[in-house]
RNA sequence: UGGGAUAUGGUGUAAUGGUAACACAACAGGUUUUGGUUCUGUUUUUCCUGGUUCGAAUCCGGGUAUCCCAACCA
């Protein structure tokens, strides 16, 4: 079976470093030829588009692979961590179009971790350290200079196991005590420094209430979980590279740690983590192996959740679903589709290089997508009158218009045709310019599914204008002969083909149109710039931010076809771009979000 | 005054010692009842420098540039 995978995968073209490994490690029968990753977010926060890259690689390998992928919220922070966060992100990941296997939480291992410790600390590998966390820092030195050991490194065993008892008793104040792993003060490797592996939190965690007041850190955390889940492939960015050494040491020590307790003091495990230690203990699971990849940074988006929660909390946007805003519920609000998020990653691909991926080519995955799946709809959002004066007053026609011309299976709907008709203002010219190749006086184009029609002639009354000399209204005639399927609708004409709104048979409408909500190219770097030259987060996202990222237009016309979609369909506003249905959408007052324009308009 | 990582058209990504290619972007043209789609074509590439080799984007030496690391965050 392996084999079959591995040989259908290198007949693709090319495969990530990542998935290479993948198929390396399966050939070779590494872990008894099982693969299980994991998907760690933090629960202080909504995903965004860059943790939909982790999603495609960590649920979409183990799929393709035939392994396991478990969503595992890392809930070592309860200051920062909250339930809504969990919801929102369970709901992102399935909306991408994946599964996982099981929910985990790094809480789930708060015991064994705290055992853990207990055994480093008798071994003499741990200790508590007393000082503030000034002092602590002051001892570690610089990236060009050796730190300084603490004086409590060398305390005797007992004492470390009083007072680390003492830290999670409720009553050791925060800041006071921590319990650090005993390696190396002069290390190149800063986090070598006798990392801080337990601090002190008198805050109520979600999960697990007041039962813990220590708490371990993310270093000591994030491999040991993996390991007690049986994780074989462990993948996240770049910046955690330097993490590795320690992840790997963690690791050692915890697979020390197993064999050494062997099946004795585990009776008061869940049964899962029972098999867990056992599994350690075993030769076939040889661990799990951390690898990074390039984080997704695109141009004119900022990405960090620091930054997005100072945007929501300072009312810069209107929520973590603002569609300015790059996160996966915003992207979804928008009328992204899922498909071409996931599209747009797999293209991007997977490296160690830390690229600066152009917008452009996420607009182009939503497009070629929203091309296929889109209803075409006519809508007018900046309307201008036309009358056509050789139309009978009064009189409706039905005419046919047809749903996805790249899918002619989605039908037909009808749009009433009359004499007094909403047109784009854009598309009328009182003196044509050069290219200009619409509606202008004495000129043709023709009507979409409907007729032909001739703007009055220069000297012949073609429009009106009001005392600040814009257009208000503008009179042509058609050609009767020439509607949609009749012999003279084959006429060519120089003109092109406009879509229109007939006044008595559409619906008012409420259209948002969206730019770029940064005017840099790189924010995250002209955001630390700024920073640097002092001034704060807020200054220089404010200084960044592009004042006209949001236009509402509220005077806009669309089909009644649309009145009763539900929320979030896609569509396509013709000659326009793709819209969407809004989440603030109803029959009564229609709501739309502009998705991204057409191509070279 | 350290350690770790990276460098291929404008932007990304492939080529695993053997013809530098693909997507996006840009430009030109054909088709088109969406200035969309589609089709055809064009422009633009191996950071610098020495070496190994019949042959180097790939291996080696020396530079240069960029990113990450001194949170009781993850």
């Amino acid at each position: 079976m392996t084999e079959n995978i591995s040989n259908e995968a290198q007949e693709k073209k090319s495969v990530s470093f990542i998935e290479q490994k993948v198929i390396n490690d399966l050939a070779e029968g590494k872990n008894g030829g099982r693969m299980q990753t994991r998907f760690p977010p933090e629960p202080n926060g909504y995903l965004h588009i860059g943790h939909a890259k982790a999603i495609a690689i960590d649920f979409g390998l183990a799929k393709k692979y035939g392994g396991q992928c478990n969503l595992r919220f890392d809930d070592t922070n309860p200051q920062k961590e909250d339930t809504e966060y969990v919801n929102a992100i369970e709901q992102d990941i399935r909306w991408l179009g994946f599964e996982w296997a099981n929910i985990y939480y790094a809480s789930d291992y708060f015991q064994q971790l705290w055992d853990f410790a207990v055994w480093l600390i008798k071994q003499g590998r741990a200790y508590v350290d007393e000082q503030s966390a000034e002092e602590i820092a002051k001892q570690k030195g610089t990236t060009t200079s050796p730190g300084t050991n603490s004086p409590f490194r060398d305390r005797p065993v007992g004492e470390n196991l009083r007072l680390f008892e003492f830290m999670n008793s409720g009553k050791c104040e925060p800041g006071t005590l921590v319990l650090r792993a005993k390696i190396d003060m002069a290390h190149p490797n800063m986090l070598f420094r006798d990392p801080l592996i337990y601090r002190v939190l008198n805050i109520p965690h979600w999960r697990t209430g007041s039962q813990w007041n220590a708490y371990p850190m993310y270093d000591f955390t994030h491999g040991q979980s993996d390991y007690l889940e049986g994780v074989t492939h462990s993948w996240c960015t770049l910046e955690f590279v330097e993490h590795r050494p320690l992840y790997d040491l963690f690791v050692t020590w915890m697979k020390e740690w197993a064999m050494d307790i062997g099946n004795s003091n585990i009776d008061n495990y869940s049964e899962r983590l029972q098999s867990s230690i056992l599994n350690l203990q075993s030769s076939t699971y040889q661990g799990p192996r951390q690898t990074e990849f390039n984080k997704l940074n695109l141009n004119y988006t900022l990405m960090s959740k620091r930054n997005l929660l100072a945007l929501v909390k300072n009312g810069f946007v209107s929520g973590w679903d603002d569609p300015r805003m790059p996160t996966i519920c915003a992207f979804r609000r928008r009328g992204y589709s899922p498909e071409s998020i996931v599209n747009f990653i797999d293209k991007i691909g997977y490296t160690t290089y830390d690229a600066l991926n152009d917008f452009a080519l996420l607009e182009s995955a939503v497009r070629d997508d929203l091309n296929q799946r889109a209803t075409r709809v006519a809508a007018v959002v900046n309307p201008v009158k036309l009358i056509i004066t050789n139309y009978p007053e009064g009189q409706v026609e039905e005419l046919t218009a047809v749903n996805n011309p790249e899918r002619p299976e989605d039908g037909t709907h009808t749009i009433e045709f009359s004499r007094e008709l909403w047109i784009e203002r854009d598309d009328f010219q009182t003196v044509a310019e050069k290219k200009f190749m619409r509606l202008a006086p004495g000129k043709e184009v023709r009507l979409k599914n409907a007729y032909i029609i001739k703007c009055n002639e220069e000297g012949d009354h073609p429009y009106d204008i009001d005392a600040e000399g814009n257009v208000t209204c503008i009179y042509a005639t058609y050609d009767p002969e020439t509607r949609s399927g009749m012999p003279g609708a084959d006429r060519k004409i120089k003109g092109k083909t406009l879509h229109w709104l007939s006044c008595g048979h559409c619906l008012p409408a409420e259209v948002r149109m969206y730019e770029r909500l940064w005017q840099v190219e790189n924010p995250r770097d002209e955001l630390a710039r700024l920073q640097g030259e002092g001034l704060s987060a807020i200054e220089a996202m404010q200084r960044m931010m592009n004042p006209d990222s949001l236009h509402v237009l509220t005077n806009c016309f669309v089909e009644k076809f649309v009145r009763d979609m539900p929320a979030l369909s896609y569509l396509q506003f013709q000659r326009i771009g793709y819209f969407n249905v809004d989440t603030d959408s109803t029959p009564e007052h229609l709501v739309f979000n502009k998705t991204v324009g057409l191509k070279a308009r």
